[in-house]
DNA sequence: TCTGGGGTCCTAGGACCC
DNA sequence: TCTGGGGTCCTAGGACCC
């Protein structure tokens, strides 16, 4: 036994609130057209002019009546539910057994679920916003047990009142029971998980409701004859712990109510991405270029909207059946160009020339958001390549007073971190030669254009070890 | 040089969540 | 169930440093 990992057994104090909204696009889309309330509606993506490659973002529950499932394909829900304009003029379908189908419409989703969290922050100390439709509330200050079920159903009742959307609310002590305690009686559901009551509430549950486990560990975990979350709670650690290393602990932990994770705010995204299915494989690599050409695009202007810049540019590649590859490169600092997260998607996509593909995306990461202060040279003191450009640009400015002044401008600007649009002059940087002229060629013998040669050729050296 | 050991950064893949 | 889009975290191996 590891004696520093075991957890706490005591819990902290805290009260926690799970608030889910019940099927919330579809809920959206019933609010702005209420002839379809009571309908069996799908809201789903990518099925858009005549295509069925798409799947279903929420099925209402009178949906999934027909079998209709988050995540499926739209063309199997179709099989299930046909639409109802169709079925109209199908003498073969039943309009009682047809749905409506409505096109995903986040921007809508997210004015309606900005009302949603203005009434979650102002019921709760701390706010942990988790998705569109989802978030944890620490209230632990405003609410006691004894009056739990109360202000739950008040902030229920507020949110319908004033959104006219339903939630399902659950009362924990922890944040992973109160997010199971949420779902127990959804639609319009209210459960309240008092402490010392978490381990009975969640020991009949089947393992894949608990915190982590997905199909993948639920099959593993089968193959130990643990199905239930009482079976994980009562699992040999040790033996979790060779099969899944510390998550096996983890999810043993979570099944045990033992979770000692408090509600902190989201914070900065880690990465942005945009991603998009071809409607069936692609081997064309124009078209896959095309693809990431506009992917790319798409991802710096979210990066440019949200002032983020970013040091790592990487691609996601589907392969069929389902096989999933990603390749990234790193810069030597953060930047915010659009054409260089072109360039250097195009160039990984390079090696999937070849291949079939069913998907493409892109991403950038190592994300930097303190493009808004000024930009100093801070976070690139570390960086030895930029050290010694700066250091070697002084030496030349002073060798070179007539020019020193212009020189200096061209060397801060070849360093990654700033440029009077935040941006830098990267973006011949991967063209595979990079570097190997800057190395050793003095730029002094170009013409008028020297200076700004002098720029490329010391940002070139700088990013030797880039490639 | 083949000899340790620790630390960090980077990339790729995997599982999971909504 | 032949699988959309946008994320997170973890792990393992390799490079590199001292």
């Amino acid at each position: 036994m590891d004696a520093a990992r075991l957890p706490g057994t005591s819990q902290p104090a805290q009260v926690v609130a799970h608030v889910d909204m019940d099927c919330f696009y579809a809920a959206c889309e019933r609010r702005r057209e209420p002839a379809l309330e009571g309908e069996p509606l799908v809201v789903g993506m990518g099925y858009e002019g005549g295509e069925t490659h798409g799947a279903v973002a929420t099925a209402s529950y009178e949906a999934r009546e027909f079998g209709v499932e988050s995540a499926m394909a739209i063309s199997e829900a179709l099989e299930r539910l046909p639409r109802k304009v169709e079925a109209v003029d199908d003498p073969d379908r039943s309009v009682e057994e047809a749905g409506h189908y409505r096109p995903v419409d986040l921007d809508y989703y997210e004015a309606v679920a900005g009302e949603v969290k203005e009434i979650i922050r102002d019921a709760a100390d701390v706010v942990r916003e988790v998705s569109i439709d989802e978030a944890y509330l620490d209230v632990t200050e405003t609410v006691t047990w004894d009056d739990a079920e109360a202000w739950a159903a008040d902030l229920k009742a507020t949110i319908e009142s004033e959104v006219d959307v339903v939630a399902s609310v659950g009362l924990a002590p922890t944040l992973s029971a109160a997010k199971v305690a949420s779902d127990r009686e959804k639609p319009d559901g209210l459960v309240v998980v008092r402490p010392g009551e978490v381990r009975e509430f969640f020991a009949d549950l089947p393992v894949e409701e608990v915190h982590g486990v997905g199909p993948v560990t639920a099959r593993e975990l089968a193959d130990l004859d643990i199905e239930t979350a009482g079976d994980l709670a009562d699992a040999d650690p040790g033996a979790l712990d060779d099969r899944f290393g510390e998550r096996g602990r983890e999810i043993r932990r979570y099944a045990r109510g033992e979770d000692t994770r408090a509600v902190t705010p989201k914070g900065d995204p880690k990465s942005l991405s945009r991603e998009s299915a071809f409607t069936e494989a692609v081997e064309d690599p124009a078209e896959k270029r095309r693809k990431v050409e506009t992917l790319a695009a798409a991802v710096a202007d979210r990066a440019h909207r949200k002032e983020v810049r970013y040091q790592t540019i990487g691609i996601k590649v589907v392969e069929p059946p389902y096989e999933i590859h990603t390749r990234a490169r790193s810069l030597p600092g953060p930047v915010a160009d659009a054409d260089l997260v072109e360039s250097v998607a195009l160039d990984l996509l390079s090696e999937f020339a070849d291949a079939a593909v069913r998907k493409v995306g892109v991403r950038v990461s190592n994300l930097d958001f303190s493009a808004g202060e000024q930009a100093s040279l801070t976070g690139f003191e570390g960086d030895d390549s930029a050290t010694e450009e700066r250091a070697a640009s002084g030496q030349t400015a002073a060798e070179r007073t007539e020019n020193g002044r212009t020189r200096r401008d061209a060397a801060v600007a070849s360093s990654p971190t700033e440029t009077t649009d935040g941006q830098i002059a990267l973006t011949d940087f991967e063209s595979g030669e990079a570097g190997t002229e800057g190395a050793n060629g003095e730029p002094s013998g170009e013409t008028a254009e020297g200076d700004a040669d002098a720029a490329t050729a010391e940002g070139q050296a700088s990013l030797g070890d880039f490639e």
